[in-house]
DNA sequence: AAAAATATGAACTAAAATGAACAAAAGTAA
DNA sequence: TTACTTTTGTTCATTTTAGTTCATATTTTT
């Protein structure tokens, strides 16, 4: 195993498990601990970890991470820009429907301190992050979708058909060309349909990683979206693709 | 465990409860009470937590924090005493009701291993509780109310009116012998209402600081429950007013 | 292929974390 | 207040972990 490859291991043990330790990784790793302790030296002076005696931690725990974070961790950086995109096109006073998802949570977070906007969203988490805020919060009720937080059933949808709003935020696991937006169940392609016609415009909220990929249930083609918002790591080819078919814009650090 | 994994773990336990115990802490993390009293110091150095004799609090819970906090703060060893309580009264595969509070919050957070239950919950800050937990959780739509977590709307009555659960906990804020149960608003006493009708049997969950006191908007009358759980602090005379009425069960440390 | 740079492991010394014992200080109750 | 109990802080011995140095192995450069 290479230097760089173990390195990157260790880092990844740290981001996940919040701590490792030095005997552990020794073994693990079939190196000494003498080592180990030359590569976390170094992750230490990167800032990707803070050694302790036995081991190291993450930077992180210490300010009150969660498990979910490290799902959330996963680009968390093209989701923020997306995420600020996304603000220059939400006017004053407007209604905005969040779809459940890392990413609009991220939206969430950045209109947390306004207080002009009704938000409507069936994700949890999203909710709970805006229990301070001085917006207005319509959550649909339904069943929870345990350790991811979005919520289902009927009177997710029942809320849906009566309601209306200036813009939804959609977010997805897969966008291709040719099948549009699709999502792993049915269930939550239905609820995402549902949005989408309680919503005046729809504007897809995906980092790149996404594209051209294929998931079990159709929600809507390309087309039928107002606009895409993504990331500047979209490849060029890919990017002509989709402005043939709808706005593209892309946000940037 | 290491040094520094052990003081995030502190940390955290300030954080979320506010206060520690040195021996507490000393018996759950192995290790001698010297240590944690080092520990502590170190943690007040960095500003985290402010020693107390025998333990330490959280800074925050000095200066205010968020309401909810400072409120939960406030009689929770009594409130984690009536859950506890509340806990030997849910049989297997229960489907409970629990309404937004601090002292419900204390049940849901002692629920939290089993598998076995559907919750039923108008409490967002309940609900995200719930997310990593393996029980069938189902959160009623509507308006969150800010800075408190709780739903209320058409679409957390029309939920209401269309389940039905074995067991509601019902939290007030007041609790009268001669008023029975009453909440500070017409809304919310209009959802306790509904859920007391989607329930085969209420129990009011309140500590002792809230009897003998009224508030604008009647919920129930003392008979009409299946019974109450409060804490010891309760004076004789009024227990025995209570228990000609309902059943009194009272939670002890 | 030889030389240089880098990485690794082993041996040893230095530093640290920990717990126990006991004296000092701070609460608590009469 | 005084006596009593509990909690703290200091010191020191022990154990564990870290760092330094040097020899060897590996990779990269020339």
């Amino acid at each position: 195993m290479l230097l760089l490859e173990r390195r990157q291991w260790i880092e990844k043990q740290v981001i996940t498990k919040g701590k490792v330790d030095i005997e552990e990784l020794s073994k693990q790793l079939n190196v000494s601990s003498m080592t180990i302790r030359r590569d976390l030296a170094e992750l230490e002076k990167a800032g990707k970890v803070i050694r302790t005696h036995g081991g190291a931690v993450s930077p992180k725990s210490l300010i009150g991470e969660t498990p979910y974070a490290s799902k959330k961790e996963k680009n968390i950086q093209e989701k923020q820009m997306i995420a600020k995109k996304a603000l220059t096109i939400i006017p004053e006073n407007a209604s905005i429907l969040l779809d459940s998802g890392t990413t609009t949570m991220e939206v969430a977070r950045l209109i947390k301190d306004r207080d002009d906007l009704t938000v409507i969203t069936n994700d949890i988490k999203i909710a709970a992050e805006l229990i301070d805020s001085q917006l207005k919060v319509i959550v649909t009720g339904g069943e929870l979708q345990n350790s991811v937080g979005a919520l289902y059933g009927w009177p997710t949808q029942e809320i849906l058909k009566n309601i209306h709003v200036d813009i939804f935020f959609l977010g997805a696991h897969a966008v291709d060309i040719d099948s549009g937006v699709t999502a792993p169940t049915f269930e939550k392609s239905l609820i995402k349909k549902l949005m989408i016609q309680a919503a005046q415009t729809t504007w897809l909220l995906v980092d790149s990683s996404k594209f051209n990929k294929k998931a079990f249930s159709a929600v809507c083609p390309i087309k039928s979206l107002e606009g895409i918002i993504t990331d500047a790591k979209l490849d060029i080819p890919d990017r002509k693709k989709y402005e043939e078919q709808t706005v593209l814009l892309l946000g940037e650090g």
